[in-house]
RNA sequence: UGGGGUAUAGUGUAACGGUAGCACGACUGACUCUGGAUCAGUUAGUUGGGGUUCGAAUCCCUGUACCCCAGCCA
C-alpha cells in the first residue's frame, strides 16, 4: 500500500480534506492518528476493505499512526475465531498496524472508573426499569420520553448500586446505568442512554472478570478518546450518535477525537450485511465465508484477488456521504488490471476436444519456448511440450462456422500459439454423431508460431499436449445473485430467491499444462484467451483445483450474443 | 406528522462564484502469436421551481425524492 499511498493525491475527498485543514490549522498537534475498529462477530467483506482502505490510508498519507481495535464489547456475540479471520485479512489487504494491535475489552477499568466519576457529578443513574419499560419510557420519534422513576436517585445510592452490579449481585437486566441527559430530547439517542448492562457471560478475553459489559455508545469515544485517535472515522448510521459520543467525552473532559461519517459501500449483485452473509453460509447457500462467491475477504483472496485490485477499487469508489451501488464491473476492471501485469500465463483447456496431427511423427516431442507474462519481459520464459496428440478447446471448432467465427473449421488453417500453424484435414465422429477428434496437418516451416512466407491467420489457439497434461478441476463462477440488488424480491420472496443456480460450475476432467505440476494453493494464473485463475486450497498433490478468478474480455461473447439477439 | 443526513451522464466520482472534467460501462475503429492487453474516438449529466449575480452544480428561498434513528446490538 506504501507505493500507492505515499503521495497526498492532488484531489482530496471530503475526509482527506478535513484532516488537511487540521493539520494547517495546527490541530491536534499536527498530529493523525486512525484506527479500524472491528467487532469480532463476524467476517470482513469487500466494505470493510473500503473503511480499512480510508483509515489506513489517511495515516499513510499523512504521516500519521493506524490502530488495529477489536470492538469487543459485547461478549454473547463474539468469538476469537473472528479476532484472528479479522487479523489475518487486515493483513493481507496490507494494512500495518504496527505494535497497535488493540481490544476495548483492555479499557474495561478505566471505564468503569470515568462511569463511577460520572455518577459523581449526578449525570449518571442506576435504572431498574426492564428493557420494555425502557423502550416505553423511551416516547417515539415524535413524542416525547418521561423521566424514569429511578432518575432522582442519590449520588451515594447510585454509586452503591452500581458497584454492586459489577460485584455481580445482581441479575441480567435486572439493572443499567444510565447517563442522565434529557428524556424529551428530539435525538432518541440523547434520551438517557444505557451506558452498562448486566450479563454474567464470559468474555473471550477477559472471562469472568466482568459481570456489567458497557455500551457501544458510551464504549467507543472512549476507546478513540484513550487511543488518542484524532480523526474518528465511521459510517453514517452513526450520525446520529455523534451528539452522544461528543456529550461523554465533553462531560468527562477528557482527550476528544473529531467523529466523521462516510457512506458504507454497496456493490450490485451482491449482498454486504453480516446477517445475511452469515445466512448464506448457516443455510449452506455458500460452503462457507471463504466461498468464491462470497463478498468476504477471504471468499475474494480464495476466488483470486489481489490485495493490490482490492486496494485500487477502494481508491477508485472514493467517499461520500450518501448511498450508492457500485457496478460490480469496476472491481473487475481493477482486478483485470492487475492480474493482468501480475499473472503468469500459461495454456490450459478445459473442455479438451482431441487433436490429432496426422503428419507430425509419431512419439516426438518438441519443446516450445512460450513466455510467461507479455505484460513483463523479466517473467522469462518457459518450454511446453508440444506432441502429436493434443488437446484445444471444443468451443475453438465449428463444423459449420458462422461468418464471424475465425477459429478452427474444416479445411481452415488456424496458428496453435508458440508451436505450429495446423489445417483442419477431417471430422472424426463417434457413434452418436458428437464430434470425438480432429485429424489436423501442420506446416514444419511454421514452427514458433510464424509463417516464413509472410502469410496470416486469423486465431491463435490454446492447447496443451495429451501425453504430457495434468488432469484439473476448475470451478467456474457467476454473480451469487442475479439480480444487480438482491434485495429486490416479490411479495413473500427473500433475498435467497434470487441466488442465481448458474453462480457455481464444476468442470472436471480439464487438462492443464505440466507447468501447473507444483502449484500452491492461492497462486494466481492467467489462463491463456480465458481469463484469471488461482489454485484452490482443495488441491492436493494428484489432484489440481482451480477457481475462475475473472474472464477475459471477451469480444467474441459479445458477437454471439448480438447475433443472438 | 420529531430529529439527523444526502441529491452531478447508465454507474462511481471531480469542479470550493468563472469552459461541467475523470473513471467504469456501452458503442466505433486501429493494432495484435491471447477475439486479451494497448491506442484513438463516440455516447451521455448538475432533483423541480423561483431568486441574487456580468456569470450559479456552487449563494438565497421554496418544493420533491431517498437514507438513518424508538436494542440492555455495534
Amino acid at each position: 500500500m506504501d507505493n500507492e499511498s505515499q503521495m497526498v493525491p492532488e484531489r482530496l475527498d471530503f475526509i482527506r480534506q478535513m484532516v488537511a485543514d487540521d493539520l494547517e490549522a495546527g490541530k491536534w498537534d499536527r498530529r493523525v492518528h486512525t484506527r479500524f475498529p472491528p467487532e469480532p462477530n463476524g467476517y470482513l467483506h469487500i466494505g470493510h476493505a473500503k473503511s480499512i482502505c480510508l483509515n489506513y490510508g489517511i495515516a499513510a498519507d499523512f504521516g500519521g499512526k493506524f490502530n488495529l481495535r477489536f470492538d469487543d464489547t459485547n461478549p454473547c456475540k463474539e468469538e476469537q475465531e473472528y479476532v484472528d479471520s479479522i487479523i489475518e485479512d487486515v493483513r493481507w489487504l496490507g494494512a500495518d498496524w504496527q505494535d497497535r494491535l488493540l481490544y476495548g475489552s483492555d479499557y474495561f477499568q478505566q471505564m468503569y472508573d470515568w462511569a463511577v466519576a460520572l455518577v459523581k457529578k449526578g449525570k449518571a443513574y442506576v435504572c431498574d426499569l426492564t428493557a420494555d419499560q425502557t423502550r416505553d419510557y423511551r416516547g417515539t420519534l415524535t413524542q416525547a420520553g418521561k423521566n424514569s422513576p429511578y432518575r432522582s436517585r442519590s449520588v451515594e445510592e447510585n454509586l452503591d448500586l452500581f458497584a454492586r452490579m459489577k460485584n455481580g449481585e445482581f441479575p441480567d437486566g435486572s439493572k443499567t446505568l444510565k447517563a442522565k441527559i434529557d428524556m424529551s430530547h428530539p435525538n432518541i439517542n440523547m434520551r438517557d442512554p444505557v451506558m452498562y448492562r448486566i450479563l454474567h457471560a464470559s468474555h473471550h478475553r477477559t472471562g469472568d472478570a466482568w459481570c456489567i459489559y458497557p455500551m457501544y455508545d458510551w464504549a467507543h469515544g472512549l476507546e478513540d478518546s484513550i487511543e488518542g485517535i484524532t480523526h474518528s472515522i465511521c459510517t453514517l448510521e452513526f450520525e446520529n450518535h455523534r451528539p452522544l459520543y461528543d456529550w461523554f467525552l465533553d462531560e468527562l473532559g477528557i482527550y476528544h477525537p473529531q467523529q466523521i461519517e462516510f457512506a458504507r459501500l454497496n456493490l450490485t449483485n451482491t449482498v454486504m450485511s453480516k446477517r445475511k452473509l452469515l445466512q448464506l453460509v448457516k443455510e449452506g447457500h455458500v460452503r462457507g465465508w471463504d466461498d468464491p462467491r462470497m463478498p468476504t475477504i477471504c471468499g475474494l483472496r480464495r476466488r483470486g484477488f489481489s490485495p493490490e485490485a482490492i486496494r485500487q477499487f477502494c481508491k477508485l469508489i472514493g467517499v461520500n456521504k450518501f448511498n450508492s451501488t457500485v457496478d460490480y464491473a469496476l472491481l473487475e476492471h481493477c482486478l483485470r488490471d492487475h492480474l493482468n501485469a501480475a499473472s503468469p500465463r500459461v495454456m490450459a483447456v478445459l473442455n479438451p476436444l482431441k487433436v490429432v496431427i496426422t503428419n507430425y511423427p509419431d512419439g516426438q516431442v518438441e519443446e516450445m519456448a512460450a513466455v510467461n507474462n507479455p505484460e513483463n519481459p523479466a517473467a522469462g520464459t518457459r518450454k511446453v511440450p508440444f506432441s502429436k496428440v493434443l488437446y484445444i478447446e471444443r468451443e475453438d471448432f465449428m463444423e459449420e462456422p458462422p461468418k464471424k467465427f475465425f477459429r478452427l473449421a474444416p479445411g481452415r488453417e488456424v496458428r496453435l500459439r508458440y508451436a505450429y500453424f495446423v489445417t483442419c484435414m477431417d471430422v472424426v465422429k463417434d457413434a452418436a454423431g458428437n464430434i470425438a477428434e480432429l485429424r489436423c496437418t501442420y506446416d514444419p516451416a511454421t514452427r514458433g508460431g510464424d509463417a516464413p512466407d509472410g502469410r496470416k491467420v486469423k486465431a491463435t489457439l490454446h492447447w496443451v499436449s495429451a501425453a504430457h497434461a495434468l488432469d484439473a478441476e476448475v470451478r467456474l463462477y457467476e454473480h451469487l445473485f442475479t439480480k444487480e440488488n438482491p434485495d429486490e424480491a416479490e411479495e413473500g420472496k427473500t433475498f435467497l430467491d434470487n441466488i442465481s443456480p448458474d453462480s457455481l460450475q464444476i468442470v472436471t476432467g480439464c487438462k492443464v499444462e505440466p507447468a501447473l505440476k507444483n502449484t500452491r494453493p492461492l497462486d494466481r494464473w492467467q489462463f491463456e484467451r480465458l481469463g484469471y485463475f488461482c489454485t484452490d486450497p482443495d488441491t492436493r498433490d494428484n489432484s489440481l483445483v482451480f477457481n475462475k478468478t475473472v474472464g477475459l474480455k471477451d469480444t467474441w461473447a459479445k458477437v454471439q450474443q448480438k447475433e443472438q439477439a
